[in-house]
RNA sequence: GCAGUUGUGGUAUAGUCUGGUUAUUAUUUGGGCCUUCCAAGCCUACGACCCGGGUUCGAAUCCCGGCAACUGCACCA
């Protein structure tokens, strides 16, 4: 593991670049090189395989820019914010809370920006730099804001996360899919983030890619089909216990897990296997993940529990790369609210269940002339009230006392009561979403930190040590030296590897073995040498990248030699 | 956002303190020569003083501001 190595070869061949980096850069933005942009295609086609082909799940695309009721709903426009006040002398702008916690020393991170601009006052806090006047506090919203249209009247937001644009197409999404749960979504995509001070390069972005899959289901029944497949699969589990009494992470299968209620339910169990096979596929081990719980003050108000999935880094410490939550109903609920929109299911059930319970119905003729103007609020009040209840109480004891906003007296002459049987089809129910949600550039730099082979001595080298399957150059063509026609045969077979679709690139210059660390130093997983052997019998050499061994073939058994490699 | 350090070809650097010739060296890269398998050698070319302002006859060098990177603090729903 090494940092400063990898990111130097990184942005010498074209991975990594800072952004616009002729007008000095902005931190918080990353060019993706050639390579990089290969690599990083590469992982997230990698990822719609495991989550659209083999899961059954489906990608939709929605706008990155929002309008402001989609985020006021999800909760981002009033709480996705940090309070910041601003000198009225120096124009200096700072953190409210910080600048009070530095000159109270009391931690007033809970409290109302109104609360907030009592303390200043009542502590007479004045500006840090040249003790001028402070001005009222206002919400530094993390969010990038813009217009919509012409007129600019309209908010519109650059989006925070991906997933809010999966939510609000929930009634179309579940029409899609017929009305069965569970069904999952994805979205690949950029997201923004107007962070104050991103310093520590591609892991904290302004402007991200996030890969997310939302996972509806029966609140009832998070049951996972694929669970039984899974279930003697080992994980690396820190949970709430474990990180609380500093023991050493779990070491168990798919099936303890669940059986001694570490993780919640068989199906966040299984998204914690898919996280930990995706990344052990594009070549980040075991040895540098971490499963951890998070803790009960560190879960999102709307999580029901949720996991990070961290990588180890030299540089930055664990680094979270993945978080896999169980969101309940919180956003269906919101965007439900706000919308008005029902954003709920019909179930229906296995066995259709026969029910008789008593319902309660006013007598108007009586009720009616008793109640006068109170009697529709009242009317209301028995359309959702325990029928059985007041039957009981009555009986025992004559009336029933309702209060609301005034108290009322029912009698039993006021009254219907009658047993009522229904067929219990199913039932209405708002889905839980459980969420795996990765970030793709952190996942790319987990890739080239992890993948990267640093030299113990002098004969050895750097270089990454791709995955076949995401190396983004998969063959390198050589002729051994540039004369007697090995050069033109050399772009030849160069010519009719590409025509297969191979990313291929050919190297002429510089010495062979130049030429081979090179390919090396970028990953190139195999290279074919056109020697004078070629010349003779139409063979090559391929070369593997990792141990350098040789194997001599024909040039035409060459496709279906790849194609088996690959 | 705060404090400190730093900013010279693609990379790594000399020069900056003490202002003054065509900005040092290595490597990389392109072209050529050579080369029968792992960064060999030779020739050759391309390539830099972070940006803006100030001081000065003259600024890579001194001063101020900005931007960026690094370290620590803070932030990270």
């Amino acid at each position: 593991m090494n940092h400063d190595k990898m990111t130097n070869i990184s942005a010498k061949r074209g991975f990594l670049w800072p952004s616009f980096e002729i007008y000095s850069g902005v931190s918080g933005f990353t060019d993706y090189g050639p390579l990089g942009s290969s690599l990083k295609n590469n992982i997230m086609e990698k990822w719609r395989k495991q989550y659209v082909a083999e899961e059954g799940f489906f990608e939709i695309e929605s706008p990155t820019i929002m309008p402001e009721e989609v985020l006021k709903a999800s909760g981002h426009v009033d709480n996705f914010t940090d309070p910041m006040t601003k000198c009225g002398k120096c124009s200096n702008v700072f953190r409210a809370d910080h600048i009070i916690e530095e000159s109270i020393n009391e931690d007033v991170e809970i409290l109302e920006n109104e609360e907030l601009d009592e303390v200043i006052l009542k502590n007479n806090i004045k500006c840090p730099v040249c003790s001028g006047k402070l001005s009222n506090i206002w919400n530094y919203n993390l969010m990038f804001k813009t217009h919509i249209g012409a007129k600019g009247d309209k908010t519109g937001y650059l989006r925070p996360e991906t997933a809010q644009g999966i939510f609000i197409l929930f009634k179309r999404l579940s029409r899609f899919f017929r009305g069965k749960l569970p069904f999952g979504v994805v979205q690949l995509g950029k997201a923004y983030r107007n962070e104050i001070s991103p310093r520590q390069g591609v892991i904290r972005l302004r402007e991200f890619t996030q890969a997310e899959a939302e996972i509806f289901l029966d609140p009832k029944d998070k049951t996972c089909p694929k669970f039984s497949k899974i279930a003697s699969e080992k994980l690396y589990l820190s949970s709430q216990d474990v990180q609380e009494n500093n023991k050493d992470p779990l070491e168990i299968t798919a099936q303890e897990a669940l059986d001694k209620n570490i993780v919640a339910n068989e199906t966040l169990i299984y998204q914690l296997y898919l996280a930990k096979k995706f990344l052990n596929e594009i070549g980040i081990p075991d040895k540098v993940l971490r499963f951890r719980q998070h803790l009960s003050g560190e879960m999102a108000h709307y999580a029901l529990d949720c996991w990070d999935v961290e990588v180890n880094t030299d540089k930055y410490g664990w680094v979270e790369i993945i978080g896999i939550a169980d969101r309940g109903d919180y956003d269906l609920a919101s965007h439900s609210r706000e919308s008005n929109e029902e954003l709920s299911m019909f179930q229906e059930s296995d066995k259709v269940e026969t029910i008789t319970k008593t319902i309660v119905k006013p007598n108007l003729s009586k009720f009616g002339p008793v109640f006068k103007k109170d009697a529709p609020k009242i009317k209301t009040f028995l359309e959702t009230a325990d029928a059985d209840e007041i039957k009981d109480v009555i009986e025992k004891e004559g009336k029933y006392t309702v209060k609301l906003d005034d108290e009322f007296e029912l009698l039993k002459e006021h009254l219907i009561f009658e047993d009522k049987t229904e067929d219990i089809k199913g039932k209405q129910i708002m889905p839980h979403v459980i969420e795996p949600s990765f970030g793709i550039d952190r996942i790319v730099y987990s890739v080239l930190l992890h993948s990267f082979h640093t030299s113990e001595n002098d004969e050895d080298k750097d270089y990454f040590k791709f995955k076949k399957e995401i190396a983004p150059v998969q063959l390198s063509v050589f002729p051994l030296v540039n004369k007697d026609g090995l050069d033109d045969l050399a772009f030849e077979i160069t010519e009719k590897l590409r025509s297969l679709a191979y990313v291929v690139e050919i190297d002429t210059s510089g010495s062979i073995g130049k030429r081979y660390a090179r390919g090396d130093e970028i990953g190139i997983p195999l290279a074919i040498t056109i020697d004078y052997d070629t010349l003779e019998d139409e063979t090559v050499t391929i070369r593997k990248r990792d141990d350098e061994s040789q194997e001599r073939i024909k040039i035409n058994s060459l496709e279906n030699y790849l194609k088996d490699y690959y």
